[in-house]
DNA sequence: AATGAATGAGACTTCATTCAT
DNA sequence: CATGAATGAAGTCTCATTCAT
């Protein structure tokens, strides 16, 4: 007797979700390119013709990853947009931002990684790029909040301001057990965050 | 009659240099993993052969970059050092870096690449940890100029000092044509090269 | 529906059995340095992926096949321990061996060229230890025989008996076309398994 | 200034002989396959170059082994021959064979080796073939020996007695610490060297 | 006589992907 | 939905041999 629909799509649902939560951990620790497919079947318990069935292939496995990262992304500029003042915004990206790396600094490294991949990886190279397009984008909304603030020149600050958090969560990805995260952000914060 | 060894030492150096210099270009454009032996032979012209008699290995070659790229990082933090007030040091570790950055940023990116490497990649790991090791010990050197400079927490300054540069070079690398560097190099001098 | 777990087993002990087939024929052949793993595969008709799938390497295969030949030389001096008397066992080791080499005097002349392999051979050495380990263990259970025989030094005369032994199958299989096998056979059951 | 035509003649005398110390001593050690020409020219402290100049190739360096082997083996028959009495011409074949085998047995077990290498193996068969050939002439001029001897089925018995010798050897020189080589001499002429 | 840089064929092995069931 | 046997392209590396000097 076969499975109702629900049941099936329950299934599918819990069987995707731990392949790209056993992806994701196998790429943190290995490496997209030190990290097989048939690791990433075995670790989440599934046969490689079921990984396939889900999944195109390995490639897409990190398209995968690197939708959902940025989607994480976005949820934080969309709450930082929600706020009222600029000071508050510009607060919340940092707030936010150094949140999500100190929960998972392997996460943000992996991600980071990505992000610094050779232009012309044949594989990589795409998500390096979707990953840098979608940045970009927020970077624009970003500097709307420095303009708001009033700042002399907003797309420079902007710049800068982005620089120094991407340079703090790249440190604190870097050295997770002595870095003193609160302290710079409260530094950020103070630097950033008013004006006048 | 054998060839002298001068001779000999002359090609050896000019064929090393040749298969090093393609390397870098190569993993630069395509990284690490992307790029083969035979990539690098054929673009170097020479054999396969020759390469493994130059080189134990593809790992081998890595290594010897990043020997390169630590030396390189050396020279801006010795120079540094030679100067008189701590304003001036600090100032020409950050005109040192960025100039290396602008010269090159595909070659700071592959380094940066392998910077954040995942801990556990079984080739990759350990020369991404011997740049952690070398910039650690920087830090400790660039602290002192710190505390020569009088400021009221120099660890954490100091700290903050590095993220920011870090991460403006990460985003000039990212952004190169598109990015003030210029300009948020006077920015960050104007930051953290004076005090009082 | 996936294939059943006893179906699968059925196809992976057949293909298991036609790979090691494959390769102790070639290997008595050619040698075990001669023989590439792709000509075992081509061979035997499968990939190569697949024979690594079911060994992990060349040194694998061999591996497997002195394995089996151990448990063959066993075969043999367990039903000659189940004899009564000991001339009877004695008796039995010798036409037990020179039957076996009878039927197939290229695997005997393979065992023996990996038993000759010198010692520190990075690959073969230790499979050729094997083998000499299991010889050793065995002549201990033969020179009981002797000693319930009553031969004065029964230690010596079973290392004179083994010499004997392994004479006989080294020359037969090196001239398996001319040699009486069933002549010295007689000649050697005559000379050691009376007494008194 | 060059060099004397005598003065050139004791040099490669000197390095021949040197080179071909180092491969035996090589092959012995490590097995042909598993040594490399690069092995034998550094260990022999001459360049790769010179040691193309003196042989033709690793395989030559194989052949002028067994050539010198073939030699060794034939001076200990000569010297046999020489003997009056057939019993004394058998015994000095059994002296002569352990001797030789307790000097350098890990000797012994290389041409040993060779002598049960695969048939077919393309490049080391036809030493194996020559050995082979020449114990088969050998046998002849021993075989008339057991024919002087007056034993009742001379070829057989010559057969029989090599078998044993061979026996006796390739156990010594698989357990030459521990295998009581004098005592089984000892027993082998007594069985081998009368008549009557 | 002598050197060692240079070559290239071929070996072993990995792994993303497909397919029969 | 699910399995794992099977494929083959591509990668890393070794090594006998040649060649310019």
């Amino acid at each position: 007797m076969p499975r109702t629909p629900t049941e099936n799509e329950r299934i599918r649902r819990a069987t995707t979700e731990q392949i790209l939560k056993t992806a994701m951990t196998l790429f943190c620790e290995k490496g997209y390119y030190s990290t097989s497919i048939d690791d990433v079947a075995k670790q989440a318990q599934i046969s490689k013709g079921l990984l396939y069935h889900y999944f195109k292939g390995k490639e897409d496995l990190l398209a995968a990853l690197v939708d959902l990262r940025i989607n994480d992304v976005l949820v934080v500029m969309n709450a930082a947009v929600a706020k009222t003042t600029p000071a508050e915004q510009i607060q919340h990206i940092v707030e936010g931002a150094l949140e999500d790396v100190s929960r998972q600094p392997e996460v943000f490294r992996f991600y980071l990684n990505l992000f610094t991949q050779p232009r012309l990886d044949p594989v990589v190279a795409k998500y390096s790029q979707k990953l840098m397009d979608e940045q970009a984008r927020q970077f624009e909304i970003q500097t709307e909040m420095f303009v708001r603030l009033g700042v002399a020149e907003p797309r420079q600050r902007s710049l800068y301001f982005s620089s120094t958090l991407q340079g703090i969560m790249l440190m604190f990805s870097t050295y997770p057990n002595s870095f003193p995260l609160e302290k710079l952000k409260a530094e950020a914060i103070a630097e950033f965050c008013n004006h006048g």
